[in-house]
DNA sequence: TAGATTGTTAATCGATTAACAATC
DNA sequence: TAGATTGTTAATCGATTAACAATC
């Protein structure tokens, strides 16, 4: 095992496999080979292997990668073996959306904390957590000692939010607000921003189109 | 200008610069040097100066770029300067969101067409926007010849729908299923799978607690 | 003109892929 | 054992950054 630091996209990868594992499993395929693991993604057998080895040894030589004992692995690797408590801080249509979403119970995430700016919902329950103001955020998160936050705001108050996320000791922050924020070193921010991966898209249908009218001509 | 082909990665960029240039813009300002421009984001100068530059010559040698002008430029190289239409298909919690999520709209997205499996939702009306069944991709979208999709279902019949969208003459997906799907190479594939994003922060998670834990001993 | 900053080439860095000895 | 496939090193590829002549 070596012990190197690890690229952002190899933990990326992990649990794409770890996605076509399952299926597999349920399957009832026992074992896979880089190569057809590989083929599923489009990916190189090499990158597999090299993705998995950072991490240890859990090849068979001649043989491939036992499924039952790789996903086992994976799980561990990612921390999917335990619970994690998460954070919703924004109960509007995509809180509401991201709180029920089952993907994120099925792999041990459950929103046990709700925050929301609005007056008129702090108090409610939804289901059996209860809204709370997100003035509260430090006292909570602090003494529940929650580290995951996922940030279902708009822009305004993103970045203070944030800080106080940060200073909550939240340490992994996900990040719908379609703004910049900045967190210290030590907190992992993803962020998706809607808006900009939309704008992406629409460059390439311009492309598209203007390829489909020079064909035309 | 140059015409090699663009990075993915510069293309994202495009957007994150153009949001900034509008918050510069209300802010009076009229012009900003990459430098400048860099530092908001922690990128390196010549990298900004080096994704503009793939497009055409913006700048001003010894000022910098003129926002109004770049902003212009950025737009209409997105495909901003232009409505498009977008179908939804999916209506449930996070279909909602995405059909109310301002950001789009305001980016000229607007999500003209819904789809939906479940009978009970077919025929009533969001906005002014009639809720479809996923039966007619095909012959709608390509009657009203739409280009962008916005994927908002469960794994379950992803590929399915998706094979539909791409005989339907659709360029860009927007994918939110939590599973993998392919497409010709004429089509552009963005796919955003919240358990993975999670699950890679949780790994991160993991990292921190272990490393607080060896800090504590 | 002098100072500043672009656009672009060359150098560096990091990630992907090929190749192959080790070994099941 | 013979065939297959891993784990890992070396080669390649692509993206980022440094450097600087061009020029506002």
């Amino acid at each position: 095992m070596k012990s190197a630091k690890i690229p952002e996209r190899t933990v990326t990868r992990l649990s794409i496999y770890l996605r076509c594992l399952e299926e597999l499993e349920a399957d009832g395929v026992t074992s896979i080979s880089s190569k057809e693991l590989a083929e599923r993604f489009g990916l190189n057998s090499a990158q597999v292997r090299k993705d998995l080895a950072y991490f240890g040894q859990f090849g068979v030589r001649g043989l491939g990668y036992y499924i039952a004992d790789l996903k086992h692995n994976l799980e561990r690797i990612l921390g999917l073996k335990q619970e994690w408590e998460v954070a919703l801080v924004g109960m509007g249509n995509l809180g509401t959306a991201l709180f029920n979403y089952r993907g994120f119970r099925e792999k041990g995430f459950r929103i046990t904390a709700i925050f929301d700016r609005d007056p008129a919902k702090v108090g409610q329950m939804v289901d059996d957590v209860e809204i709370r103001s997100v003035e509260d955020i430090v006292s909570i998160l602090r003494r529940r000692k929650i580290r995951i936050a996922v940030l279902a705001i708009p822009a305004a108050g993103a970045q203070r939010v944030t800080d106080q996320l940060v200073a909550a000791g939240v340490n992994a922050i996900l990040n719908f607000s379609p703004t910049q924020i900045s967190v210290p070193p030590r907190v992992k921010l993803q962020s998706v921003d809607m808006a900009v991966l939309l704008k992406t898209l629409s460059y390439h249908s311009v492309r598209s189109d203007r390829r489909l009218q020079r064909e035309e001509r």
